[in-house]
DNA sequence: TTTCAACTTTAAGAAAACATTAAATATTAT
DNA sequence: ATAATATTTAATGTTTTCTTAAAGTTGAAA
């Protein structure tokens, strides 16, 4: 079940929220300041964090930028919670990563749907299975494993890798690709993918990544 | 070829959208108010309806609602078109449930790329996996199998066996296999089937598939 | 049997798809 | 800010796949 973290420093306000995600089955954990925020974070990486702009000391913008300036909390999704009138802050948060945002006063029915909405949209990202005979992909470090010696890979690339070892013998389509590993909303051309295909071939080796022609690329172990 | 509904009140967008979706071969209906909308629907089911929310008189949300509340329609694929800052609208509409949504502004290439997400994600869900006694045709990994031997095939080979495989002993027309091959946009000559024919034949032995001269090809598994 | 449209076969050229390299931009780290 | 990395595009080269053309077969109808 989904990790949620709560950060707003109105005692009331994370109480309510708490309830309503508890009672469908969320874990919950809270923090009523933003550096207190950061150290759960550390501690356990949550799925979610519903984060109050306008808090004492590290506001909640701030608190946003310093995570997704983290390349391994870039998943994590955030939902920002402003007041009304605070119009210049919404715009603010979504330029500082944030996914989304809800207007108090709160109505916890439409803050439930904002958050299964949201996570229904994490779960179509793509799930990995971690490893692979021989390859071990480690996603929190952005590290593969290869007969025990450790590859680097710069972002992208690993998320291509990371897709295509995920279903070993799967053709994945030049468009699948695509989306999982760039997003619908960012448009590069197709000869993007064959540049980090060919990255890859030179980094793990040509035998495991096999191209489809006219479909996409597979990648495979044995043969 | 896919038939795209379009719902706006601005004539521009409308036009945009329309200009796009056509140069990339869909059909496109327009529509500029709601009522129309489920009018057009009842005359000629689309597959996809891009759909403004902020619309005078009927809005999209409601539209939705009353489209999703028909079961015919369910099949039918619904974006919601809406502005940055309609944020209630967005998660109302995915209760209503539309299955997209786009903010405006709209790129043409981010709202193309979402177009061809939802309808491969629709056409995925009724395609069927044909197998065949001794041969296996493997859509994922595009591979056919032949008592338990791996044949690669090229596209064009691979949806021809794939077709004629679909139905054994069943005769497939010329003019329908151009047509699920090749589609109907590609014209190309009788002798490039023959020519197509002629490699599977090479490949997986000439016994499977007969000619019915005057009308087409079969694929057959006892004599 | 003769005829002829319909198919088979082969080979070759065109077109599509991918590979590779280098250079231009972004992005991130120092 | 500057340097180092990463990402994307653009240009060019290579390979594979597709299509066509041309010449040879086949088989059903006249």
């Amino acid at each position: 079940m989904p990790v949620i973290l709560i950060v707003d420093d109105e005692d009331d306000i994370r109480q309510i929220l708490s309830y309503n995600l508890k009672k469908e089955g969320f874990e919950v954990i809270e923090a009523s300041r933003g550096d207190e925020a950061l150290h759960h974070v550390k501690e356990r990486k949550p799925d979610l964090i519903l984060l109050d702009v306008m808090m004492p000391g590290m506001d909640g913008i701030e608190v946003c930028e310093v995570l997704k300036a983290n390349p391994d909390n870039r998943s994590i999704l955030i939902c920002l919670l402003t007041a009304r009138s605070e119009d210049y802050s919404q715009i603010a948060g979504l330029d500082a990563g944030a996914d989304d945002y809800v207007t108090k006063p709160i109505k916890p029915k439409v803050l439930m749907s904002r958050v299964h909405a949201l996570l229904r949209r994490k779960e179509e990202q793509v799930e990995i299975e971690p490893n692979t005979k021989g390859f071990e992909i480690n996603r929190e470090k952005y590290i593969i494993e290869k007969d025990g010696q450790e590859i680097r890979l710069p972002r992208k690339e690993f998320e291509l890798l990371a897709l295509l070892a995920s279903k070993p013998d799967y053709v994945f389509k030049r468009d699948i690709i695509l989306e999982k590993v760039w997003g619908t909303d960012i448009i590069v051309g197709d000869r993007t993918i064959d540049v980090h295909i060919r990255k890859l071939r030179e980094k793990i080796g040509d035998q495991y990544i096999k191209t489809i022609k006219g479909i996409g690329y597979k990648f495979i172990l044995n043969q």
